[in-house]
DNA sequence: CTGAAAGCGCTTACAG
DNA sequence: CTGAAAGCGCTTACAG
């Protein structure tokens, strides 16, 4: 089905001058045809839809786009899809956009071999962009061209609009509750920060360890080679063939967490009765498994609310583009399931 | 922070006129220091940086793209991102689109209120369309207007460029691994599907059954509330009960099967010493599970790279709009992990 | 180093 | 019902 041969556009694609040509009538009859408006007889609108047909016609989103603004374009940026947290961060980000009938370009950092071009590509095709930049966010932001920008739980001070995530009050929640079902021997399963020099706590790590020690408890703090379920599952068998008293597993996060729970049950280990599992983040992941996860859960609801609420204030001008006005916190809290 | 005044642009933005104004140079300096390019003092590009800093200035992605083309944009409807099978998939085609210098346009019709909205809006923006349609098609592919379109594992009939997956060898291969096991009593474990009556087994479902029927088996046909974790996990308690000697569960997906896995756990039936779990997919969710899950695995990878093979090709005109030539067969394979 | 001209593909008034 | 004109915001030659 080859094209017919002289088009104008560019990539031999159809303008809408070629239909008007192809049709015998004016460009006006042809954006009446194709758009659907009135004013245009039966007979010729058939006609042009033939020759556009014909022609595999399809507007140009930019000369639409140009004369009559468009819809606004969301730009979310996110670390790893097969991630599980990626996904539902997303999910909310989606549902919010769509409500206000705004498009989202997704890119992942995570996943694409020359992220930085990624990173440029969504700056150029968006109107604000949401997510996260991680370590590189002072690098990222500079590709990002002059989009307004919010970040999620930044890893530095916030250099844009930032929604930040604070796991501490729910952290000192937990600890209380693992006093109260009797835990005497805490280990903290920990992952490796880009923050923190090579082989310390991470944020979370140190938040959790510090809770726990104010409760006399001696943590034992084991820092697994990366944020898998893998690694997770590798650094608590270890641990629990080294240190048999351990009755308790607090994880970076819920995909190690389902890492620890699957290594108690290869070791034949019960959980919640010899070891309690927690986790952090809160993923609907947890709630699949048996026994459920424990969790320092985070709405990610919430803070999709406050990030396209800050985004739309930039955009707007009624917020500024950087500073405290344009900063939002977000607290986990435990959410008790049957791990823990 | 508010704006000056008096701005050209719609929305009361900023265009390359009001910075060229305000800086006292012509529109094609601006776009000089905008952009880099070579040929300009650099007290004039700092003046006029400022200017545009001053101005809150962001090129027009409408304006730029018009003249220079733009990158390509491929529209990706998924149908709900809380659902793991979507994520695995986006991963795959936003790994492939980046790779292309693509960016990717995300919608989601299971999550959003105004699906149709949501179609019709990702047809505009986008320059070709990957997507799971389902039952809709007809009427979605009218909304999504003339955007070469590839659906993914087709409902019916396909009427644009397809991808089809096809579980039949792979169910077959199954069947066979199940006599070898020894099991006797086997259950097929079914969702509710569009296609077919109220009650009556899905596509999928009738395969399992049937290839077992092939090989002297009576199964048992269960059909949840739902393809969830929690519809999987009462049907499985529920026919548990009733009926003892069930020795295997093929779930309808992955996350159905998670659901009777977590089932078998609660009722203390030891998996896969008395009950073997299967499921459909290959979601590396079965792999976070202890035990791990045996699946039908599809290769999404494979997916996506056929999806955007194909269009590609119907992009620049090297293949038709439709048809045989636009269609391409993924088959899933048996994987066999710890569960069956 | 800087600017005047042309044009990208479309739609929105306006005139016939 | 149909078409000539103007203009959306930008960049790419080209002239000075």
């Amino acid at each position: 089905m080859a094209r017919p041969a002289r088009l104008s556009g560019a990539g031999g694609r159809a303008t809408i001058l070629d239909v008007a040509a192809a049709a015998g009538v004016s460009r006006q009859t042809v954006t009446r045809a194709v758009n659907d408006l009135p004013g245009i007889s039966v007979a010729t609108r058939q006609r042009v839809l033939a020759a556009a047909e014909a022609l595999d016609y399809r507007p140009s989103r930019f000369g639409r786009g140009l004369v009559s603004g468009g819809a606004h374009q969301l730009g979310l940026l996110v670390d790893d899809l097969r991630n599980p947290y990626s996904p539902e961060l997303a999910a909310s980000v989606l549902r919010l956009a769509a409500a206000r009938g705004w498009t989202v370009v997704l890119a992942d950092v995570g996943l694409t071999g020359d992220s930085d071009r990624s990173v440029q590509d969504l700056g150029a095709q968006s109107d604000v962009v949401i997510g996260y930049l991680g370590a590189r966010a002072p690098e990222w932001l500079e590709r990002l061209g002059s989009v307004p920008v919010v970040e999620l739980d930044p890893a530095g001070p916030a250099l844009r609009g930032a929604v930040r995530l604070d796991p501490s009050e729910a952290v000192e929640t937990l600890a209380d509750h693992l006093v109260t079902v009797g835990v005497k021997h805490p280990l903290v399963l920990d992952a490796p920060s880009a923050a923190v020099g090579a082989g310390q706590p991470s944020a979370r790590g140190q938040l959790l360890l510090d809770a726990l020690r104010r409760r006399g408890y001696l943590p034992r703090h084991v820092l697994a080679g990366a944020a898998s379920a893998d690694a997770g599952a590798a650094g608590t068998s270890a641990a629990l063939a080294a240190h048999r008293r351990v009755d308790a597993v607090l994880a970076f996060n819920d995909v190690m967490a389902l890492g620890a729970l699957a290594a108690c049950r290869r070791a034949g280990v019960d959980v919640p009765e010899r070891v309690r599992v927690v986790g952090i983040d809160g993923l609907t992941l947890g709630t699949l498994v048996a026994p459920t996860l424990t969790t320092l859960a985070v709405d990610l609801d919430e803070v999709a609310r406050h990030a396209v609420d800050l985004a739309l204030g930039m955009l707007d001008g009624s917020l500024p583009r950087s500073g405290d006005a344009v900063q939002r916190v977000v607290r986990h809290r435990l959410l008790v399931r049957e791990s823990a």
